[in-house]
DNA sequence: ACACTGCACATTGTATACAACCTGCAATAA
DNA sequence: TTATTGCAGGTTGTATACAATGTGCAGTGT
């Protein structure tokens, strides 16, 4: 699949990486000589990769001005956690009618790897790939691409919120453990169960990350 | 809001109203010299507006072999009104919560517009236009911004498929029917039998679609 | 006949060059 | 002083030119 990059899908790839994580403040302008010089490329895969972004909602055109990257309300992260959890709940519910033994083994066996990673190193730099990667092998067996596709755009979306919440908090390994308890409700073939884990799991998520960031606030405004 | 128009995105938006408007069939190749022909301009925002399109899931890019328009399947279509319900059903209750006489107004005003030219014309070509914006303005009260846009996404992706489902059946005055059904039961705030009825409204769209498709899917086999 | 190689052509992807537009500052006038 | 105009510089948007890649056919050999 895709075996050849053009450069444009190279910067967009890298690009996003570095906004996803925290490279940048909010609202600052990507210039694209700038960035075309960091890459070595001309401005014109520099510019698609932007509009790249642009689609995914990590970053913003306006005309003649040039590329800003994004910042969420409060509002709009409460928003797509809504989201998320109507999204994530009805896939979980397909995936669980349809769940073989196999599937259950491979999303076992991300977790685990990812349960050494962190019982041995501790420190994880890209801990929000593995839990993706984990939510995508739960809910694969649904079988709907299309939901699937909207669920990765909305994580894409509040990626960077996700990571800023766990530089802060370390809610790590309480996620670690949902995990474990939604495989397990996922072996039991236990649909309401699984839903209503994966409902707190994801709000609870929402409400850290309002809560770092409302902390963040009070911390600008005694600063100034 | 958006005073000045980039070339790229003036194609963009007159390619997205052919490709909706059924002048491509599904999987043909978009090539970047004729279109810039077309509309005169180089080949840089032609492949601009192919990556938006690209975006909203009308086209689809392969590495040097250039963008094809994209065809959907039946399963496809399926998920994505399945997701319609899902989301339109969960902005509706909450556009209910807060709505004002002058949302449902609003509302009616578009509906009855549309009525109007119904009765005196007859045919309306832009059918799917008011559609959606009669169902925007109901959903708006809701202050879902994100919501909102997923909507609209799902929507731009199943357009074609619904506007060929118009020309061959006779559906609209029964939409519409449905449409002063909803309202009649938004005025009344009862959100339960709104989103019942906005459920079945979408769900028998859906089959209407499916039933097409397979006609034509038959219709071929015979021809061959 | 069939498979395979390699070349020519067409099309896409990217670099460079230029035009259009925005921004900020300085100069002018009220 | 304050508002306004116009210019200069810089950035984005687009055209043109070139490079890289995919495709199809001719030619060769088996």
């Amino acid at each position: 699949m895709a075996t050849y990059k053009t450069r444009a899908q190279f910067v967009a790839d890298d690009l996003r990486q570095r906004i996803l994580g925290g490279e940048f403040q909010g609202g600052t302008q990507l210039r694209q000589d700038a960035l075309a010089k960091d890459y070595e490329v001309s401005r014109i895969p520099v510019r698609e990769a932007l509009l790249t972004l642009e689609s995914e909602g990590l970053v913003e055109f306006h005309a003649h001005r040039g590329a800003f990257t994004t910042e969420l309300s409060v509002s709009k992260i409460r928003e797509l956690f809504e989201l998320r959890v109507l999204l994530e709940t009805h896939i979980l519910r397909r995936a669980i009618d349809n769940l073989t033994e196999a599937d259950l083994d491979k999303a076992e066996s991300i977790l685990i790897k990812y349960d050494e990673a962190l019982n041995s190193g501790g420190e994880i730099g890209n801990w929000s790939e593995y839990n993706f990667a984990f939510h995508e092998a739960l809910y694969a067996p649904a079988k709907l691409p299309e939901t699937m596709a909207l669920i990765s755009q909305l994580n894409t979306k509040s990626d960077r919120y996700i990571r800023m919440q766990l530089l802060y908090t370390q809610e790590i390994e309480k996620a670690e453990k949902e995990h474990h308890g939604l495989l397990d409700f996922a072996r039991q073939g236990d649909a309401d169960q699984a839903c209503a884990l994966l409902e707190t799991h994801i709000q609870e998520a929402c409400e850290g990350i309002v809560a770092v960031l409302e902390n963040r606030a009070k911390a600008m405004m005694q600063q100034a």
